[in-house]
DNA sequence: TTTGATGCAAAGTATTTGCAGACTG
DNA sequence: CAGTCTGCAAATACTTTGCATCAAA
């Protein structure tokens, strides 16, 4: 079930920190947690803001700090908009497409695999050597169509 | 040649200008040159440096609110980059792939037809209605990959 | 016990806003 | 001539940093 891959994930990403010689603190799991768990994308403000109840003290440069730490990890996505602030996406650390619901601004994770021979043909098209990619999809998602 | 087409489209960027109620002023055309011409995709910063030699006392102030102007006319698009800074694209205002080179910061615009059909995928895949996207991939560019 | 982590406050960055005076149409 | 635009400075929002203290391993 769902609560199966989320612990699994969880326990992946702290050996991966153990291993490369962080420490795990109560705040970090929490952190980790928010970011984890559910299928959200939170912003730094809502991981803390989601935390606050367990751990009242934690502050927001503390969640900055473990945010940075798990983006070099590789273990949580960056997702950089003007408006709705930038988000974290913590279920799939590989590149894949977003979509952005410019109403609500929720977002669904997508899974597509004609997106890597995709960006295969352009980086031969360009002669880039590629090291990552983004793809974000705007517009209206189901119930918003609804609402409008 | 590349000159007529980019005076065309500042032509054409004017007139929608002019007809949507707003004033061409020296500075707005400076800063419209600085997007419209060449092939980069400057930072605020770099556009208010561009034109500093021809208007010493525009103001960033002035940058950023006619960059926002031609957002919002749809003449621009915005790039978000975390580190590379905020980048506009004055060459062509619908969406397309764009190649950033993470060394150097060299932008290369793309066009690819096979990326509408993925979006159109994605669409029905996930029932939200599409209103834009944006495709980054980042990379070495060629020149860069020499250097390594 | 030894670092690395926390949390506060202060410092940065990038962008926006208010307003008086200047200029386009 | 009216109303928009400019440019200055101040305000805002977000993120990072310095440092003394604390705690994980």
């Amino acid at each position: 079930m769902k609560m199966d891959q989320e612990q699994n994930r969880l326990d992946k990403v702290v050996s991966r920190l153990k291993q490369t010689g962080h420490r795990i603190t109560p705040q970090r799991l929490a952190i980790l947690e928010a970011l984890v768990n559910g299928s959200g994308h939170p912003t730094a403000e809502e991981v803390h803001r989601k935390i606050q109840a367990r751990f009242p003290t934690t502050s927001l440069a503390t969640v900055y700090k473990t945010i940075n730490l798990l983006k070099i990890e590789g273990e949580i996505l960056e997702l950089e908009f003007g408006d709705l602030g930038n988000r974290f996406d913590g279920h799939k650390p590989y590149p894949h497409p977003h979509m952005i619901c410019t109403q609500c601004g929720r977002i669904v994770d997508s899974d597509l695999d004609e997106l890597e021979s995709l960006v295969q043909t352009l980086a031969e098209q360009s002669g880039y050597q590629v090291q990552a990619h983004r793809f974000d999809v705007f517009g209206l998602c189901p119930d918003c169509q609804k609402t409008k």
